[in-house]
DNA sequence: TAATCCATGTAACGGGTTACATGATTGC
DNA sequence: GCAATCATGTAACCCGTTACATGGATTA
């Protein structure tokens, strides 16, 4: 049980999932490419974990639907009350930046201009994200949503998503402005 | 030639370090361990991008000196103007502040207070790196550093790395805020 | 008609962590 | 006396990416 597994189980508490479904939605918490979701699925289900459901579709194809099962939801609890692992950044433009006096300044431009292209699309992206959120829960559009909902982890990480990509949008502008100007 | 390996050589594009040292100083921007990286060095000095000194030391146990070579220093340009990969975030407390719902409400918020900890440590830590780097550079305290600084980058990292810590202190602080009180 | 989305899987490889291994010095 | 810091290395293992493999439906 590594920690991408008990992602797939804090997903799968929410509602159950195909598969596929579940690779899409574990992206902006924990990367992960489909041939390493597949397999942990099929050994969390012989772990009883999870449990399958054969779906069949006409005009898509057939897929399997996962569900926690009781023993899923104890391992989840025990999960929640291991100690956290600190959060692990890698980005390879900060290595980047560490040695820039040395680049090419148009180079140094282009990087910091697109990273901020990066982070303003994503600041939208999770900002119709927390609409889609408001709208699916059914918290006072005034009011706070309650810790007890289910959608209330949703709402922090989305907020938290936020936040990020303005700080670092900000970060960008900043850094931008110190680089001598083009031509 | 892998992003480590670029890591390693943006570092001694600064100045020389020992494995060890290189270890300790890429740690905020690429975490590795000290595994990874000796035997890298090692490939790095056989391809030529890099070379070694033995230095023997008297109190301490002796080290080997890595210092950038010319065609490690045309390899740091090359890479420069390559397309730079997205960043990599994997946070197990996203994880499991995804599914906090089903969570005792006393674990939340110890995870929380934890994390609360945990960033306003490390902004202390790059604001007190932020001044020591001030007093290495030679630009006017009042004044902005020039992008031809061999410092440059890592004052702009600094400061990012303040900035991040900032954010993240201030949703750990909301975020409890909405979690009920403690009794 | 070419690309993208949906949907699932396996195999090979490279990246990263843990454990094994050694050993002197310094501070509590 | 015990832990931490400095200093280097190897071996085994797990995690994660890329590539191989298939195929229908929709959209530009």
């Amino acid at each position: 049980m590594n920690t991408l597994s008990y992602g797939l189980l804090s997903l799968l508490a929410q509602s159950s999932f195909s598969g596929y479904d579940l690779m899409l939605r574990i992206q902006p918490f924990w990367p992960a490419k489909h041939s390493q979701i597949y397999p942990l699925l099929a050994k969390l289900e012989q772990g009883d974990y999870i449990s399958v459901e054969l779906v069949t579709q006409r005009d898509k194809p057939d897929k399997k639907v996962y569900s926690l099962t009781g023993k899923g939801r104890d391992a989840l609890k025990d999960w929640f009350d291991q100690p956290t692992a600190d959060p692990a950044l890698r980005d390879e433009m900060m290595l980047k930046v560490f040695c820039m006096s040395y680049a090419k300044p148009a180079s140094a431009r282009k990087m910091l201009a697109d990273r901020l292209a990066f982070h303003e699309e994503q600041r939208k992206k999770y900002e119709s994200k927390l609409v889609e959120l408001k709208a699916r829960a059914d918290w006072p559009a005034a009011g706070l949503p309650k810790p007890s909902h289910p959608l209330f982890g949703a709402y922090l990480l989305t907020h938290k998503a936020i936040m990020s990509n303005e700080t670092n949008t900000e970060w960008c502008r900043w850094a931008l402005s110190l680089l001598p100007a083009e031509d």
